[in-house]
DNA sequence: CGATACACTGACCGGACGTTCAGCGCGGTG
DNA sequence: CACCGCGCTGAACGTCCGGTCAGTGTATCG
């Protein structure tokens, strides 16, 4: 069945204010953004935003979902095929620098609900609706590391927490890219990244010497 | 001058809001952590609060000035003398993991600081009180590397980008380890965290052909 | 023991925000 | 053209919260 004139204008709205969401909650914060300001940037009346999402939590958890469906895309392309393992790292790396550098707006929602707020009735609404989100991030790289050990190719550690480790890491490293003016090109910082986890940062002894 | 009877009282009244604000906030998450909750956590009356502090944001600022300063000075005290830099690493990692587990609740409190909320004026505030606050930890671990790069332990990297990893991988895994029933001991986690900065997670060519 | 000072209290105020809903205007229909 | 349906609007409502201040209890002093 073909989209009758009804769904397109209404997934349109519902595209205009999630839009409108990420932007405002980027520039206030997630706690600072009122639905009057998200309204007023959708271009429409702050009545017409409760004809598509419920209340403002759905609105937020909603938009949520949608934009970190991309970024599992991206993700999901990055690794499509095998490669070896310094490969793959370096295709997450890169496609995680490019989703953030690209949706520099989202990134504060993301970071926003990481940790829930609010009452303890919200926070285990919060917590069921985006934790398996970020869990799913975490569990798809520490999958990727654990295929890794088992192969040989990494050493034996506990693949969740490394995972956590480069996942927060290389978030550190996005936040600073986006606040500054002229970061360094994305490779750059990837290839950080990846020297760093996969060879660490010390000279060895033998290099040392024979310099 | 010894303390008059007043600055005891003084001093112990701020102290009971101070804690009760961690604790509170701890538990709501910033946004929803109201006066009067914190009042009541501290047994005192809404008013009083503000006998000590001017507003909502001068507490927060205060408080969080004065949990931070307590995690410096254990940063300080860990670097005192020299060592090689594994030392200092694994010294540094110790006394991170020590105080947030001796101080879960403070943590949300940073957590919450670290991205800027509210009107721009708001925001520039804050960014002004507690951004030199996270910059004197990222440019304290930067020194230790940045040293250990000219003393040839470690090669040349961006010593500022490498902290920022660091830290807030690090603070990932803290994060892991307060969520969970019955954490690894930290040492654990700081043998993780310091051997795959060191060394990298790679298992190298010679290695992998000797096994 | 009264008088004075003052830390403390908590009812109250003003404003902000999420949510609602009566009504408006516009495109479609007979 | 008159009527209708409906998507949309934004004023109004109830709630909540930061901040205030007149009043109260208590310690101190003459």
């Amino acid at each position: 069945m073909a989209k009758s004139k009804e769904d397109v204008v209404s997934e349109f709205r519902v595209q205009s204010i999630q839009e409108a969401a990420i932007r405002v909650i980027s520039r206030k914060g997630m706690a600072a953004a009122t639905m009057q300001e998200i309204a007023e940037e959708a271009g429409v009346a702050k009545g017409t935003i409760y004809l598509y999402f419920r209340d403002r939590e759905e609105l937020v958890e909603k938009t949520f979902e949608t934009a970190i469906g991309e970024l599992h895309k991206r993700l999901d392309a990055a690794l499509e095929g095998d490669g070896t393992f310094e490969e793959r790292l370096r295709a997450v790396m890169t496609a995680q620098l490019g989703f953030f550098n690209e949706n520099r707006e989202f990134f504060r929602l993301y970071h926003s609900l990481r940790m829930p707020e609010g009452t303890s009735a919200q926070q285990r609404r919060q917590k069921r609706t985006c934790q398996p989100q970020f869990r799913a991030r975490v569990d798809r790289l520490a999958g990727i590391l654990k295929q890794a050990m088992d192969a040989g190719e990494v050493r034996p550690l506990d693949p969740k927490r490394l995972a956590l480790f480069l996942i927060e890491g290389s978030t550190a490293i996005v936040l600073e890219r986006l606040s500054e003016d002229a970061p360094p090109p994305e490779t750059e910082d990837v290839e950080l990244i990846v020297s760093t986890i996969l060879a660490g940062i010390a000279i060895s002894k033998s290099k040392r010497s024979s310099h």
